[in-house]
DNA sequence: TTGAAAGCGCTAACAC
DNA sequence: GTGTTAGCGCTTTCAA
């Protein structure tokens, strides 16, 4: 063992002359003690440094004041500011946070929702790969694990979900690059079978394609962290007709993208226009920022813990919440004159 | 309570007509156990989908197999890039991961470490303000808790951290900005109070400054999230000698800097050149890429881990790693011609 | 190679 | 109000 053996909840008895379960009623406030024994037992408590072992009191009260969070990567910052959301909110509760992540890979939500159940937390906040066909998350319906999904949306509300209407507010951002006059927009995006919000972002973007009378092209899907993650983009340049706008179904990928674009002697947002999607911080920053659509990820942690918490989940009753986008309408955004000169975006900042 | 008991230990000795024990053995291969029995146990555990409460095992065994973190937050993916790295090593040698932030504040550190002791984390990994003079630490080791700082650096290596040489990484990056023709360089950072690293890097400002026999300039001191963040940054401005270039403690200070700048009427790299320290992913995709130090954070992380459990830590030797830092030579940097007029900047991109 | 028994630290049920 | 008792699920002696 390598740190000191520690004082037990009867060391602090005897101390203060009580049984141990009377500390526990003192340390838990779960019965009424006479003011004078409170006052005894804090003296021992502090006396003798106590620090209850958590194990002992998950073992006989069968719960943890722990909860669990399963996300794809923290090298995309939405999720960051997610987990910063829950931590905060599981911290307000008292409740003490574990973290796994899974690279987008079904066999690793599988492990970390294991390893979680087995430290039997309390309630797990994940965001998966599919939410609606999920072998993972069904499993935690028959044992009746209370869970909240972040950022994944499902069509019926089947599982407790906390999201933006990902339909809905990808439309507006790809008519926002229409208003700016783009008809070539093409859709960049993650694997679709790692996302099933990237899907809906894809409906969205065909939506208001459509609804403006132009034909929706197929979405360039393009590897995750994939060190030939730049070919899609080649292939989507070339082909006809020639984006003026790319719309990708993050800020992570937009970034990149930019990136890319910009190596590839294209310059953005002079030559071609690049929306995302998230409203991660550091969009903000650059300059011109990022045209985008803003998720309140933080918020979005911050209310999976409430609704886990509040045990809306395990009542039965399936709480699916759709908080508020708002679209960031940055200067990497080029307007598109009136009849551009095919392929070639005039470069009028919005 | 919320989801279903389960099958315990006892139930799989049961159906397997074995002993608890020899489940436990089996589970554990914490001894030689005959193949046929082994086989009879394993199809128990599986039929009866058996899964381990950690709170039992950790009771009795007197160890977690977890590891808690404590950051001061995640809105600066410095820290979030750490966590990847302290995540992954923790999950390849099958230890689970607590997390914990605490604002950069010296109460919440008390407060995050205290809970993650009750659970009896295996080890932590954590940065603090001021590893120097710190209660927390001093607590650490008289209890002998196994700890790793990272990004933290001390004098004569008191404690264990891994970092990089953060005067010498400085130095370079304002010696790089001399190089440039930069005279009239300032220092941007946080609360120093709230940041040994700062305390640090601000000496390697120093370094280079003097050994270029210019004058170094007090440090301007910005409030960590405050609102009116950017009235030192006025200040700064409007000092004499104009500055030409500013030298940002972190990567996210000088997003944020580049962007008030902006604000401002400035620009960057074309007014004013603009200089981080972290080497935050998303800085390499700003256009032009931020000028930086890179540190290899998620690298930090892992090799926390390691130390922590590679047992090299409680061994009573301290064990600290200085890791490699490089330089990423952004286009913010801007050159200054050879006699550039006061307080205006050339722009010529590096 | 296996089982029986004890106990890790805590709290809930019951008695007084 | 407070103490006694029992036991949460697991591992670790010890004995066979």
């Amino acid at each position: 063992m390598s740190h000191t053996a520690r004082e037990t909840i009867h060391d602090v008895a005897r101390r203060a002359k009580v049984s141990a379960a009377t500390v526990s009623r003192v340390l838990n406030e779960s019965a009424t003690v006479a003011p004078g024994t409170v006052a005894r037992v804090r003296r021992a408590v502090q006396a003798l440094d106590f620090r209850p072992n958590l194990a002992g009191r998950s073992l006989r009260a069968a719960r943890t004041r722990s909860l669990g969070v399963v996300v794809p990567t923290l090298a995309n910052p939405v999720f960051a500011e997610c987990l910063a959301g829950v931590e905060a909110g599981a911290r307000a509760h008292g409740h003490t946070l574990s973290l796994a992540t899974t690279g987008y890979k079904a066999a690793a939500e599988a492990d970390a929702v294991e390893a979680l159940l087995r430290q039997r937390v309390d309630g797990l906040v994940l965001t998966v790969t599919d939410a609606a066909r999920n072998r993972v998350l069904d499993r935690l319906d028959r044992e009746r694990v209370p869970y909240v999904l972040v950022f994944n949306q499902l069509a019926r509300a089947e599982r407790p979900t906390v999201s933006v209407d990902n339909r809905a507010a990808a439309r507006e951002i790809v008519e926002h690059l229409i208003g700016l006059g783009h008809r070539a927009i093409r859709m960049l995006t993650g694997q679709f079978r790692q996302s099933d919000r990237a899907r809906l972002r894809y409906r969205g973007y065909c939506d208001a394609l459509q609804a403006a009378g132009l034909e929706p092209l197929p979405p360039l899907q393009m590897p995750f962290l994939a060190p030939d993650a730049r070919l899609p983009l080649v292939e989507g340049l070339a082909a006809r007709p020639r984006p003026t706008a790319f719309f990708c179904s993050n800020d992570y990928l937009a970034l990149t993208v930019i990136r890319d674009l910009t190596a590839l002697g294209r310059r953005v947002p002079d030559d071609v226009s690049v929306a995302g999607f998230d409203g991660i911080r550091i969009g903000e920053l650059t300059a011109p920022s990022l045209t985008t659509v803003v998720q309140p990820s933080e918020r979005i942690g911050g209310a999976a813990v409430e609704l886990l918490l509040r045990r809306v989940v395990d009542t039965g009753e399936v709480a699916s919440v759709a908080l508020q986008h708002t679209l960031r309408r940055g200067g990497s955004t080029a307007a598109v004159a009136a009849n551009p000169r095919a392929g070639r975006a005039l470069a009028v900042l919005s």
